[in-house]
DNA sequence: ACCTGAACACCGTTCAAGT
DNA sequence: ACCTGAACACCGTTCAAGT
């Protein structure tokens, strides 16, 4: 399947992800791909024979904290409860709020890798058997789909950041949302 | 106060309108400044004469939009009733989903031009009055500012963007915005 | 006072040359 | 097979020369 690469190779991959990572945490975005494949050491053909472009590498990263949604998911899942669902999005929220990248990727996967499409269906599948529970259980509106509710969190994530990622703005939001999908 | 200017001048900043808001009603957004300078017929020196930035001209033309959203705003509060602020929201979320410079410089009016700040803080302050009523009517929770509902309609407006600009999905969730702001 | 457009800055992407 | 970095493309902005 995964054809092999040469070690060299591998490790420069794993340079760029860590310089980005370290770059974005420190300066909350990441730099200017020149700068980025300076700081990681190598030039920037390299980082075009890891990644398919520069956006491809800011997705790499995002793609650690969707599956950590993921995993958050599939546990509001397994708890059975009703208002699991509110819990859920509470915590997508804030994990958006806290990642632009996180955010953009979430709320545009349309170009996006194939192991980020994979995930982002696989948080769809999530969020439609979350839903699907909570309306059955008479909890939230029937007409809305797990697209909408999905939207919209992406939605709110932006009033978050407008607010000035504020998390007391982010709760009132998050309530607002919350309420608003009340059946 | 406003210094006279040549009539040419102002001649070709209308031009540069023109051609603006006619490239952004065909094709949806307005071009690089190079190409719509081609399309007024006038050099790109001569957008910088009128305007700070390309953006600044994208702004004056959103100003449009924010002034007619204005004039609603003061006509649903002349109405007296107290759940005008509904009817407003539902229509600032069309009009912010159908305009996405408009959409921009309402959800980041920070570094607008002073026409355009103005006209955002007095949209401010029609939404102080309406969100007042509404609350003092018991219709709308009480902890929310006007700051947090205009951030959310901006947060709204994305979700409705996110989900194809479908008409029934944006009708959807301002129900959703509208039930969740519910006292 | 205003106009033009070549030149510059910035940043993402490609590709010829090298190991 | 992989690496490097100069070169290119694109687009916003500036400014010397012209009217």
């Amino acid at each position: 399947m995964t054809p092999p690469r040469r070690a060299d190779a591998e490790r420069n991959r794993g340079l760029l992800l860590e310089a980005a990572r370290e770059q974005r945490d420190r300066r909350g975005a990441v730099p200017p791909l020149a700068e980025l494949a300076a700081c990681a050491g190598v030039g920037v053909g390299t980082a075009y024979r890891n990644f398919p472009s520069r956006g491809a590498l800011v997705e790499a990263l995002a793609l650690e904290g969707l599956r950590e949604l993921l995993t958050e998911g599939r546990a509001a899942l397994a708890t059975g409860e009703a208002d699991s669902l509110d819990a859920f999005l509470t915590r997508a929220v804030r994990m958006l709020v806290a990642d632009p990248s996180l955010a953009e990727v979430v709320s545009r996967p349309a170009d996006a890798s194939p192991p980020t499409l994979q995930a982002v269906g696989d948080l769809h599948g999530v969020l439609v058997d979350l839903l699907d529970r909570a309306q059955q259980a008479g909890r939230v509106r029937a007409d809305l789909t797990a697209a909408d509710v999905h939207h919209l969190v992406c939605g709110v994530q932006l009033a978050v950041r407008l607010a000035g990622s504020d998390a007391a703005a982010g709760d009132r939001f998050t309530a607002v949302l919350l309420a608003g999908l009340r059946a």
